[in-house]
DNA sequence: TGTAGGTTGCAACTCCGTTGCATGGTAATT
DNA sequence: AATTACCATGCAACGGAGTTGCAACCTACA
């Protein structure tokens, strides 16, 4: 298995168990944002339940390994960078949609400007949601 | 019944009905996002089953009479406010989710500043989730 | 007031989130 | 290498939400 996959599970106090490794794994590889049902396609030849899956993820999210991504389809998720750890999680994420392949990715450059929240509001996390033609897709019209 | 009401459906060409009705009075009254749930639970005494708000929920949604709200725990709807309509609907969207009350407001005030994407990249349209206290609980610590 | 066509309620199905519990596996200790 | 405490898994089960088909109903307009 993967270094960073054996890394990660070690430096977050986790037991490296088979569906651990291969959704971290699956992660590491597509390097984009996937949905629950993502991961039980891309796993289903190893016959993980559902709720493995689902316990798995949950269990990510709470050591800071991976964050939600949400857009009009539902919850994604995608790998956390260096910058995030269990004690501060990033409190600021970028994510574009492209509305013609589908697929969702976290923009780790682009930082969200400055904005002015009404007297009284305190902003504790952010999350911007950019929907619209990725590169590739760009090219190919 | 309110004349918003009554102007928004015609307006829009739809067929004044009691759910309808009920659904849009709902959130001229709260003034927040509301989930199904939400106003399954405020409409209850009325009996309208539960297909028929998600019906005339999915319904606003084409016409532009309201528009869906992503955070954390899923998906809520809030009116759209004059600026949009079916032909244009808005391409920004600025959410406020107060993780103390629980409540989500549109801060229609509040522009997305500029930001540059990768070369390649286009934009059609960004909304921006900010979490944290909202001004009336922050008074209240 | 009658009619056409949009709207509703009901049934039914799928998918996802969630929890409890017994079983199985991991890792630390000896 | 064997033991063992504890964590992780699979299974069953439940509720909520999304979705569709269809017959009955109601709105809007002539």
């Amino acid at each position: 298995m993967d270094k960073f996959v054996s890394d990660t599970l070690k430096n977050h106090n986790l037991r490296t168990t088979s569906c651990r490794e291969n959704v971290l794994d699956t992660f590491r590889i597509r390097e984009t944002a996937l949905s629950q049902g993502d991961l039980e396609g891309a796993l289903k030849n190893k016959k993980f339940d559902r709720v493995t899956i689902y316990r798995t993820l949950k269990t990510f999210l709470e050591k800071g390994i991976i964050h939600k991504v949400l857009d009009d389809e539902g919850i994604r998720y995608a790998l956390c960078k260096e910058r995030c750890t269990e004690a501060s999680h990033n409190h600021e994420h970028v994510h574009f949609k492209c509305t013609d392949c589908g697929q969702t990715n976290c923009l780790d450059n682009l930082h969200i400007p400055a904005f002015s929240l009404p007297p009284g509001y305190r902003a504790q996390e952010t999350s911007l949601l950019i929907q619209g033609l990725c590169a590739d897709c760009t090219q190919q019209k």
